[in-house]
DNA sequence: CGGAGCGACTAGAGCGCTCTAGTACCACGA
DNA sequence: TCGTGGTACTAGAGCGCTCTAGTCGCTCCG
């Protein structure tokens, strides 16, 4: 009993074929589900593949096969948003016939070093979720690979995304038809698409005749962000009736300040977000936002991807989805 | 100007080579970083590969090495106390020079196939975050690969996880100090480590002599589980004077349910989580809870993982971390 | 002056697959 | 009898790397 384990080597093809009594082609073939096998053969052939534990290895496939069929996505750890991007891509890929690897930016781990680890791994194409990186490192990395941004726009690429200036009028809309007029933005700093929601919101409020009332705090797009623009309302002269946030994770640090302070919300204080992530809607935040779905926009950026793999001729295309306000509990008439 | 594009075949070592006027083998020693060639030459091989934009194919390199040294780590897409756990592993491995790569499984994607996923594309390592599969399982994956487990014990396996009971303990030992005898424990139903959790508060409570007092109601690692303890705590005939949630997700739920509803935390109501993750930490939130150090179990996880591809013999052990209670202001005297 | 020893470099096999171009065999029709 | 066409299968090259076993000049030393 002293006999050491025999070196676990992972089974290869030559030993399933070996065991099936069959050549290595033959067993490239079952598995690619091809014709060209009889039925006993085949299930001969799976069975020994069973035995032995074998698994195709994708290294190897991938080499020898021109296309990897893997997506890269490019995603953050902590956005409740990207989550839900993330759950929604898996299943279209998987439609399309396409594997998918993540590789998440962290604090200490940027765009640039997150997207080489994809393209090493042979990603055909890679999803970027919001990127926060400048318009020259997208365009390099389009004529590297196929790229498709998520959250906004990306000349030359292709692009998902919502209208936000148009989100961020319906929400203005909402808030002015509701007899709101003192209404505040706290932007989403230099975030993407934190531009596109700022001047939404400014063009909004002249609009309705009220751009000498239009007043942007500066913030980000999270929790902490909130709380430094709720701290600063409050220290104000006076509070606004209503606060229209970058995004959801800036409207909740926000909203949980206010009524740490005693200000009742919406009695008060209305308060808006965007976004519309799982978080907004759980029912002890019930926050009026802006939706964007997330559903549709994975499956625009999935099949974008595919498309431009079955055809790199194809012009890239910004596809603009139009979000939508949904009203919770957090706005009521001032 | 007719002429279509040259097929943008990604650029191969046989085209560095070419450039540089040097052999295959030599850009490969190049780009390994061995010693064995001339500062001059090196150079020149690094200038024609930038040019070229070369960059090493990771699907061939994996092939011709044995090795791949990448890790799979299996997560959960919107579960904040593995996003801290992700962020640390990144820096971790890197250090010991393994690549991540990242599964999710989401509800449309079990943990199976998020392994199998990381399987093919030949993985070492796998380390699964809080899995929520049975020891069968894990024992088999054990067998066919190396797998760390993170938050829970696996028999067999190595696994990294906090010291649950003792954690809850702590817990309960800080709120009879501070004279709550009606302690009410909100469990995590069937998740991972929900049991251990559970019995570490009925000891603790016995061990207080409290045992009559105990009390536990089904619930789950989730915001919603939160809410509807909350719900069912206050639709019963007297509410406790503290309740231990499953987790600080549960308790976030929790928090907010009670204080909606006019209870206040922690006048009338003290809460505890249990993780402390980002969430618990925010300003706004200020849970007293339970903190695993989430940089200690990913990195024991790692090395762990790396130890034992270094020496498949090595023992599989079973790291238990102790947590510790961190006081904020969720808790206080009845 | 004849190696030994060393640094710089190359040839070529092999990693585990895919895929093209076959071969072998069996009806079946003329 | 000989194709002819189809099905079942195989041989072998090649994907882009790594790595072992070299070769080719040098310098240096006895």
């Amino acid at each position: 009993m002293a006999t050491p384990l025999p070196p676990r080597r992972r089974p290869t093809m030559v030993d399933v074929a070996a065991r099936a009594g069959v050549s290595r082609a033959l067993v490239s073939l079952v598995f690619r589900g091809q014709p060209g096998a009889s039925a006993e053969t085949r299930s001969r052939v799976l069975a020994a593949a069973e035995e032995l534990g074998y698994r195709p290895d994708s290294a190897a496939r991938l080499l020898a096969r021109g296309r990897s069929r893997t997506l890269g996505v490019l995603m953050t750890v902590r956005e409740p948003f990207e989550a839900d991007l993330v759950e929604a891509i898996y299943p279209e890929a998987e439609r399309l016939g396409y594997e998918v690897l993540l590789s998440a930016r962290t604090p200490g781990r940027d765009e640039a070093t997150a997207v080489e680890g994809l393209l090493a791994h042979r990603c055909e194409a890679i999803v970027l979720l919001g990127p926060d990186v400048d318009d020259a490192f997208l365009a390099e990395l389009g004529v590297r690979t196929v790229a498709v941004v998520v959250g906004r726009a990306a000349p030359g690429l292709d692009s998902v995304h919502s209208a936000d200036a148009e989100g961020v009028r319906q929400a203005v809309d909402h808030l002015v038809g509701l007899g709101h007029r003192a209404i505040v933005h706290v932007d989403g700093g230099t975030g993407p698409n934190a531009a596109a929601r700022r001047t939404g919101y400014l063009d909004a409020m002249a609009a309705h005749g009220l751009a000498d009332r239009a007043r942007v705090l500066p913030g980000a797009y999270h929790e902490d962000a909130g709380i430094a623009a709720a701290q600063a309302l409050l220290a104000g002269p006076e509070l606004p009736t209503a606060v229209l946030a970058a995004n959801d994770r800036c409207a909740l640090g926000l909203l949980d300040t206010l009524r740490r302070n005693g200000v009742d919300v919406p009695g008060r204080v209305s308060v808006v977000g965007y976004n519309d992530d799982r978080l907004a809607r759980l029912s002890h935040v019930d926050l009026t936002t802006v939706r964007q779905d997330a559903g549709l926009l994975a499956r625009h950026a999935v099949r974008a991807a595919a498309a431009r793999l079955d055809d790199p001729d194809l012009a890239p295309g910004e596809t603009e989805l139009t979000p939508e306000l949904v009203v919770r509990g957090t706005t009521a008439p001032p």
